[in-house]
DNA sequence: TAGATTGTTAATCGATTAACAATC
DNA sequence: TAGATTGTTAATCGATTAACAATC
């Protein structure tokens, strides 16, 4: 086992490996080679033995990997046994969506609480989250240690509850502001959703696409 | 004007720049060096200036880029001068959340209609779209060539319908179903917005800056 | 045992950074 | 003109791929 430092590169491989190990234990699927992983997901069989050995040794030669193993194992390394808690600041169309589809329970975090500023959803509910008042969030937070924000209030707010969160000791503020967030606390990781990127990134391959090709 | 393959790497960090400089624009700076580009972006002057002469010569020697200029040129770049049609298919709420958010229109993308199967939401109108039943889905993409779905259904129905659009002459899948999509056609561009991807990624994130730093 | 496949070391490839001549 | 900053070529760095001894 390696003791580098793990690129970006790797750890975003990690979660695509457990949804196909998720995949391949939902088709009974016990073992596989990191060739025949390889195959199903487009990657070269060096490069997931590479990336896996970064954390240990999770096969067996001339065998490959017990599914249920290797999955119980990436689990762990993403910190799924953490049992993160997280908050949803902005219960707008995305943070209302993200609370009733995210499912954050399967993936062993534990969604503790909603806020918003505007008094017509203070007191609604979403599933069993009550949405509180954004004026009592930093009481509440430095009651409730919480390890994730996730940021779905408008552009113009972001700085603000952003820098807000991380003063009250969140470790993570997963962005859907689609703003590039400043703070001033060190130690906190971000983590950007930006559609427009996203969006945006998809057009520049349909233009190319039309005219290259 | 180098003319080699451009990486996707490249291409990811144009709306990166297209969404700086509208900040910059907002800010009314006129113009700007790629090195003080790169300190407010976190990049080296020379990854700038590389990326954008992948593109064409944008700047002046002993000046630097003029921000309205280069904007213009990226949003070229990125294809927002095509007017790309766009539909949604599957209005639950992430599909819900979409149309209402996003601004197609903003970004020069015509958002033309919207697919789902429940009963209850054919016929109803989010803004100024009005659901359409799934089952007339193909038919209207025939008469009304399309160029990006934005796939928001359950991972059930995702590989279902992504083939669909794709028959139907549908460039550009914009994939919300958390799942790999696997397309019989060929040509088809797929961005993944992958939601769990990503918050077990900042997942892993806080867990190693929990136990190694 | 023989065959298969791992984990790891070495080789290659590509992306980022540095340097600098060109020039506004 | 002198100073600044580009676009591009060269150097470095890191990531991916290939090869192979170890071993189940």
């Amino acid at each position: 086992m390696k003791r580098e430092r793990i690129s970006d590169n790797v750890i975003r491989r990690l979660s695509m490996y457990l949804r196909k190990l998720d995949e391949l234990t939902d088709r009974g699927v016990e073992r596989i080679s990191s060739s025949e992983l390889g195959k199903q997901m487009g990657l070269t069989p060096s490069q997931i033995r590479q990336d896996l050995s970064c954390f240990g040794e999770f096969g067996q030669q001339g065998f490959g990997y017990k599914v249920a193993e290797l999955r119980k194992q990436l689990a762990k390394i993403l910190g799924m046994e953490e049992n993160f808690s997280v908050v949803v600041v902005g219960v707008g169309n995305i943070g209302h969506a993200l609370i009733q589809n995210m499912n954050f329970s399967s993936l062993h975090f534990d969604l503790t609480a909603a806020f918003d500023v505007s008094q017509e959803k203070i007191g609604t509910s979403v599933l069993d989250i009550t949405v509180m008042d954004s004026n009592e969030m930093t009481d509440w937070l430095k009651v409730h240690p919480t390890d994730i924000a996730v940021l779905s209030v408008p552009k113009s707010a972001a700085n603000e509850v952003a820098n807000a969160v991380a003063q009250c000791g969140v470790k993570g503020i997963w962005n859907f502001t689609n703003t590039d967030i400043e703070l001033k606390t060190d130690g906190v990781f971000i983590e950007n959703i930006h559609f427009s990127d996203s969006l945006l990134t998809l057009s520049y391959y349909l233009t190319r696409g039309k005219n290259d090709v």
